[in-house]
DNA sequence: TCTTGTGAACTTGTTCACAGCT
DNA sequence: AGCTGTGAACAAGTTCACAAGA
C-alpha cells in the first residue's frame, strides 16, 4: 500500500515505515488500558498479545521510535504512552469538522473516543438547509455555505466526509481550497486531491466484499477438502488481527 | 492487517493476493459505474483511473483472475462486472445480522449500499429490552437473548458489531458459537476469535491518529524545509488512494 | 536468567518494461 | 498501432533467531 506521503521525497531521515505508524494507535490503545489499570510496566509479548499482534513485529514497530524498553524488564507504560502520543501528534489538539450530517455523520458526532485522544469536533456542517441551527451530539449543525469560515475561524486542518457519494467531491474540493490537508472520506467514492493532501478512505461494502470472499473460500474448501475437522470452528488458538495488514489503506494524494 | 486466514494453509492453489482482493471491491465499483452509463469496453489505463489506482497494479491484480482482456482494446465492461462479483461471491446473497442497533448501528442499517451489492440485513440485534419491537429502518429490533435462533433460522454466516467496547467480546463469542464464521468489528476491541473465523476491523480513532500523525510531520516539514512551495497545496498533480492499501476503517460504538 | 533490539532471511506487494496478441 | 499479460527487478513488510544488556 503505499500512503501518500509524495511531499517532500527526500530528507526524510527517521522515517517510520507505514505499516508501523498504521499499529501504533493499537500500541496506544493498548497501553492506555494498562496506563488505567495502574500496571507499571509490560513486556512486548504482553504487550503484542493485547494488541492481537506478534512480539516480534512490535519490538521492530518501537525499535523506529527509539530504545524505550528495558532489557530484561520490558516497558514503561506511561513512558510508552507519552512516547507514542507525541510521535502520533495526539499532545496536540487537533479540531476537526464533520460534513454530511445524516445517519454516520450523527453517529461519529456522538462518538465519544473523539474527544478521548486529542481530536475535537470543531463543527457539523450540512447542505440541507432544514438541518442548519439543530442540535447534534450537543453541537448546532453549521450550513455548508459557511464552510470556507468554519475552516478559516476554526484552524481546522482535518475534515471527515459523511456525505452522499454524489456530493464528495465537491465538499472535498471546498476542504482542500479552503486549507484542509487530511480527509477521511466515508462516502463510496474516489477522491481526488492535490499533492499534498492525504485521504484515508473507509468503506463499509468493501469491507463486507473482503469478508465475503473469504467467506466464499471457507465454504468451497469446506466441500473440496474430505474430511472436514468438525462443524463450523475447531476451536484453535487466537488468531491476530490487524488494522492494517491487508489493506492498506490510505492514500496519497 | 491480516486478515485471519489461518485455516487450511496448504493446498490452495489459485490463490489471489490479499492485496488484490481488498482491490476487487474498488474496480468493481467503477465498472458498475461505467455498466451503468453502457460503456462497453474500458482499457486498464481508464479503468484504474476510475479506481484510483495505476495500471499496471490493476493488470497485474487481474491476471490473478485470469485473462479477462483483450489485447489492443481493453476489458468488456460486463463481463468484467460478472467476473469479478463471482469471484468476491457476490452472485450469491449473505444474510447479515448487525449488533448494536446504537447510533452506528442504526447507520449501517440505514446504509443503502447493502443490498446493492448481494448482501442483506437479516437482522438487528440489541440488548437493550426497550429497543426490542422497534423499528429500524423498516426492520424490526430482536433482543440479544434470541441470537442464536436468529443466525440458525437465517443461515447467518456474516455479523456486524456495533456493540460499546465491554460487550464486543461476548457478542463475538456468541456469534461465532451460533456459527459465524466471518465478523466486521466496529468495537474498539481486539477480538479473540477460534482458528478459522475470519474479522475485520473498522476503527474511526485509529484512521484519525493516522491522520494526525500525517498532518504533524507536514506542520514539522513546512518549519524545517526552507522555501515553502506556497500556501497548503502546490496543486500537483492527482494522487491514488487505496482501499488498503493501508488501514480500513470504521469505529467503534 | 529474562527480555529487548536488530541484522539477516524471507514473504508479500509494487513497478517496470516489453513480448505477444488483436 | 495499441493494449494486455507477465517475467524480472525492486520495495516494503514480516519473521527468525540471537547477541547484548539489565
Amino acid at each position: 500500500m503505499a500512503t501518500g506521503r509524495n511531499h517532500r521525497p527526500a530528507t526524510r531521515s527517521r522515517g517510520i515505515p507505514e505499516a508501523t505508524v498504521a499499529r501504533l494507535p493499537l500500541y496506544l490503545r493498548a497501553l492506555t488500558a494498562l496506563s488505567e489499570r495502574s500496571v507499571p510496566t509490560v513486556s512486548s509479548e504482553e504487550l503484542a498479545s493485547a494488541a492481537g499482534v506478534n512480539s516480534a513485529k512490535l519490538r521492530k514497530d518501537f525499535s523506529y521510535l527509539g530504545s524505550y524498553g528495558t532489557r530484561g524488564v520490558g516497558y514503561d507504560v506511561e513512558y510508552l504512552v507519552y512516547q507514542i502520543s507525541r510521535e502520533l501528534g495526539l499532545t496536540q489538539d487537533w479540531p476537526v469538522v464533520i460534513v454530511g450530517i445524516g445517519n454516520l455523520g450523527a453517529a461519529l458526532a456522538n462518538y465519544g473516543g473523539f474527544a478521548s485522544r486529542g481530536f475535537r469536533v470543531a463543527a457539523l456542517i450540512d447542505a440541507d438547509p432544514s438541518m442548519t441551527g439543530k442540535q447534534v451530539a450537543g453541537i448546532a449543525v453549521q450550513h455548508v455555505d459557511d464552510l470556507e469560515t468554519i475552516i478559516d475561524t476554526n484552524g481546522v486542518s482535518i475534515g471527515v466526509i459523511t456525505t452522499p457519494g454524489g456530493a464528495a467531491q465537491q465538499v472535498c474540493d471546498r476542504l482542500v481550497a479552503a486549507g484542509v490537508t487530511s480527509i477521511l472520506n466515508f462516502a463510496p467514492t474516489v477522491l481526488s486531491v492535490p499533492d499534498g493532501v492525504d485521504v484515508r478512505k473507509v468503506d463499509l461494502s468493501i469491507e463486507l466484499q473482503i469478508l465475503a470472499f473469504h467467506e466464499q473460500r471457507k465454504a468451497a474448501d469446506a466441500l473440496s477438502g474430505a474430511a472436514a475437522p468438525g462443524p463450523a470452528a475447531p476451536a484453535g488458538d487466537r488468531g491476530e488481527q490487524g488494522p492494517d495488514g491487508d489493506i492498506p489503506a490510505v492514500m496519497p494524494a
